[in-house]
Parts: C-alpha cells; structure tokens; sequence
RNA sequence: CGGGGUAUGGCGCAGUCUGGUAGCGCAUCUGCUUUGGGAGCAGAGGGUCGCAGGUUCGAAUCCUGCUGCCCCGACCA
C-alpha cells in the first residue's frame, strides 16, 4: 500500500481535495489566552540579538537532506548531523524543542501527571524481568559496563516505571498515579532518515499510568487522550486519533495521534468533521470520568485510520464530501495493556478487599524531537519555516535595515529595549548586512512577525510589521508595535 | 538486513577514464564603495583529496582491504 506508485510516499504530493493547513487555535502573544491557559511562565523567553547568537544558517542544502523539514532544519542552523540518525541540536532548534517540551509538560500536569526523570542507561536484568530484553531484538543498544555489566540504553521505560511503582506503592489508596519523563531515548534503527523525524537517538515524553481496575484504567486512558488534543492543538496543529495496533509494547487498546501534511510518511483515511472539531478547554473536568469518556467518544466515533488498519467499504460509505484522504505523521501514541508488565514484575497493590492485584496499566508517548520537523512539514513555504506562535524560536524578529544610521540604531535599540522588558522573545538583527539578507534569514528561520525598521519609514516615524504566514504588512509607529505584542 | 551510490577547504562541485606543482562557485578575512528582498570591485587565508596497505622515479587518479555517509526496499515513537 504505502511502496504503490513507484515513488517513496513522502514524495508523493498530497491526495486531492485536502485542507493540510490549520489556524493556531491562539495567538498566545500576551500568555493570557484561555484555550492555552498557561500554568507557568516560560523559562525560555530570553531575547538576542543576532550578532552575539550562534546561528550558523546555510545557504545552500546539504545534499543528504530530501525531506524539506530536514533540509530547512540544515538551513537554519537547527540541529547538525553528528552520526547516521544522532543530531546535536543548535540554539536555534533546542529553543523550538524547549517550548514543544513546555506545552507537554503544561498539558501533561493539567491533566494530572507527574513529572521524574529515569536515566537513560539501564540493566538488562529489570528487562529479563518483563521478558523484553530477548523480545526486543536490536534496535535494543546493548552495551557492557566495566564490569562486563549488561547494560542497555533505553528505547522506552516500562520495566522502569514499574520498578519505582511496585518499590513503593503498596495501596490502592494511593492510585490513581501517572508518572511521566522526558527523556532521550536510543532506538538503533535499520535505517534512519528524514533528519530528527526517523532517528535513532529522540527525545520522547512517556507517561505511565497506574489504576487498581479497568474502569479506572480507561479514566486515565481518557484522561491522556484529552491532554494530548490539547497538546497538539495549542501548537497549531490538528492532530487526528486513530485506532492503531499495539506493537511490541503490547495491549489491546491503542490510538495514534496523527498530525495531516503533505509529506507525511502514511497514508491516512478519515471523516470530514475531524477538521474542525472543538478541542477540550484548558477547564474541562480532568477528573469526571463520564466528562472523559465523553471526549474520548465525540473524537473516536467517526471513521479515521491509517492504511494498515484501513477498511476500505466503511469509509466509502461515507458521502463523498466527507471523505478525507491524506498523509499523516505519527506524533503520539498511547496504549492501554492491563497488567502485562505488573504482572511478571510483580507491582501489586492491595484492594479495598485486603487482596493482592497486579495493577492495570497504560503508556502514552510524544515525541518532541519529531515534533519539531513534524511541525515544519506542516508549516513552511518556499523561503523557510513559518511557526506557529506557540513554538517559535523567537516572537519577533526586528530588523535594522540601516546599521550606523543613528534614527535606525535609536529607533531599534528602543524597541528592543522595551520588547524585552515585557517579556516578548525578540530576536533582533543588528548585523551589518544588507536587507535582503536581513528579509531571507529572518523567512528562513521562520520568526511569525517581523518589525522592519529602515530610514525611509521612520522618516514618517513608521515601522513596518509584517505576518511571516500572509506576508500582510502594517505600517505603524514604534508605539502602536509596543502596544501590539504586549497587550 | 538485501540492493545501489558516494567520500576532494565550512557548503556545493570539477579533476580520476589517459598518474606529473589540487581547482571552481558560495562562504570566511582585509580595504573601498554600497544599503527596503541573499551587493560590487580589489586583495588574502584555508585542503596529509575518508583510512590503511600496495604498484610506481612520481598516486586525488591504478590495485587490495577497511570505514563513514546517503538513497531504494523490508521494519519502526
């Protein structure tokens, strides 16, 4: 299905008749927005200016690069290439792959979770426990200590999570419990490719849940579908569940959340009305379970599925209108499977009855590192990336068009100056470079707004702010751009 | 894991067939001019040609072995 055509499937263009582009639910400009409805502060906010950045942006591609989220990410400095699928991330990119963390740690702790942080090196005896460390096969890293110790570097954190659970938690008094990490992980591929999107060190956001029964097993299931909506949708984008199969973590109740892009590497299958369903609100009653069960229902009662689980007659039954086929990027994933790891590991609790039972479990994964080319290839046009406010690098990017004009300097020094007394992350361009290379790099790299500040508009005491996404371009004055981005 | 490529300055490439002082564009540095969509001129620096053997008076070039990386397929958060 996917190899048909004689084209690999991330270069086939999109199917017919597809909405692949989605408004940000948001601005998220004054961190005042109800649907985002920050908990914290973001620590990243921390303007700059480009001339005492690292920004090693490149004007030609890198030929290794074939999927455009890759190569953008090459172009703008993002990550680099240290071995096949393993990547360093560059300022520019960990500052994207901050915020993506901020928001999934934000929805994960509205929805109830708990943060740790689990190593990353771990004995091969806890998995020998679950019977995975044979199962896994060798995408597991398996590597000997000194000692000739067998170690592993973890491709995921089941038998782990399990461990701490059954050390310490004896009752059923004290569940429910969901504890998630983000962590980076080892996953040594066959083949990696498509830049961060396939490779084999990631970093990934994985929850474990702990319930004394199904029923309270399938709340924090729920609980995890409605966060993850959440999730997606305040970075802009719309991502779709699907039932799926379970792999090798096992189970039998299992959703992939997959975001629509032209270049993504399944082929997907759904209803119509998935494209303007009404995400959960940041209130929505994480602990009412007929609440959750009702989010769950409203988002899965509809036809959606990849091609594996594709059941060609029922989605064309469907009316034609509301028949949508396109391609998808896995970016989450979560799963229900009981007591398969309690079990064999014996993480038990004692029930209201006195009696020992393995308690149910579920797991839930993001990955943040995907996320950020997933994001690209949903987001970009033919001069760079264009990201959503929830994720950009920096807010605003201002440039000086005239370095050594003392009206530009003053009129920029001012503005800068008083952007990053309220808080907005600006990245100021104060290299003395030419406009045009000014307007590329500030496209390139993707900054949503762009406050251009040349002689000839300040003249008339005007700056001019263009929308990096329409290319709508204001005329305003240094005030009216101070009153815009911080109200 | 099967198949196919490729490796020459930071990036993109030529040179290899037919052995003879390592080249081009971009980038970088200096100076002057320029300044609203990746500027122009002049000058400069930077490469043990992936690694190890071998052939030869002489190897980027020929031979042998190894390694890295990329692409296609099967597999996957």
């Amino acid at each position: 299905m996917r190899a048909s055509g004689g084209l690999p499937a991330y270069r086939r263009g999109p199917l017919a008749s597809v909405r692949l582009s989605f408004a940000a639910p948001c601005c998220c400009l004054a961190r005042k927005c109800a649907f985002c409805a920050r908990i914290a502060h973001p620590a990243q906010v921390s303007p700059m200016r480009l001339s005492r950045f690292f920004l090693p942006i490149l004007r030609e591609t890198p030929k290794e690069a074939e999927i455009v989220s890759h190569r953008l990410m090459l172009r703008a400095g993002m990550v680099r290439q240290e071995s096949a699928g393993i990547y360093a991330w560059l300022p520019l990119g960990l500052r994207v792959l901050r915020k993506i963390e901020d928001i999934v740690r934000e929805e994960q702790n509205r929805a109830g979770a708990i943060e740790l942080l689990m190593p990353v090196i771990q004995s091969a005896d806890l998995w020998r426990e679950s019977g995975r460390y044979e199962a896994y096969g060798k995408e597991m890293l398996r590597i000997a200590d000194r000692h000739e110790r067998e170690m592993l570097f973890g491709p995921t954190n089941e038998e782990m999570i399990t461990e701490i659970f059954r050390a310490y938690v004896r009752s059923y008094k004290d569940l429910p419990l969901n504890l998630y990490h983000i962590q980076w992980k080892f996953r040594d591929e066959v083949r990696p490719r498509f830049g961060v999107m396939r490779s084999r060190e990631f970093l990934m956001k994985d929850a474990y849940s702990f319930d004394l029964d199904a029923a309270g097993a399938r709340h924090s299931y729920n609980k995890m579908f409605a966060a993850y909506l959440r999730t997606f949708a305040r970075m802009g984008l719309k991502a779709i569940p699907m039932r799926a199969d379970t792999g090798p973590i096992g189970g039998d109740l299992s959703h992939e959340f997959i975001i629509l892009a032209s270049t993504g590497e399944s082929e997907v299958f759904c209803h119509a009305d998935y494209m303007d369903m009404p995400t959960p609100p940041a209130d929505i009653a994480f602990d009412d379970r007929d609440v959750m069960q009702g989010v769950f229902e409203e988002w899965t009662k509809r036809y959606a599925a990849t091609s594996e689980m594709h059941d060609a007659s029922a989605f064309d039954a469907l009316p034609e209108a509301q028949r949508v086929s396109a391609r998808g990027i896995e970016v989450g994933h979560i799963f229900y499977f009981g007591t398969k790891y309690s079990q064999p590991m014996r993480a038990v609790v004692n029930g209201p009855d006195g009696k020992e039972t393995p308690v149910q479990m579920g797991s839930y994964g993001i990955g943040p590192s995907r996320l950020v080319a997933a994001l690209i290839e949903a987001n970009h046009d033919d001069a760079g990336i264009i990201w959503p406010e929830s994720v950009a690098p920096f807010t605003i990017g201002l440039a000086n068009l005239k370095v050594g004009d003392a009206a530009t300097d003053a009129a920029c020094a001012d503005l800068y100056a008083k952007l990053e007394k309220a808080g907005v992350d600006v990245l100021y361009d104060d290299r003395d470079e030419r406009p045009g290379a000014k307007f590329a790099t500030l496209d390139l790299i993707g900054v949503p707004h762009q406050v251009i500040v040349g002689p000839k508009g300040l003249a008339e005491g005007k700056v001019e702010v263009k929308n990096r996404r329409t290319g709508a371009k204001e005329s305003l004055s240094p005030d009216e751009v101070i009153n815009r981005f911080t109200a």
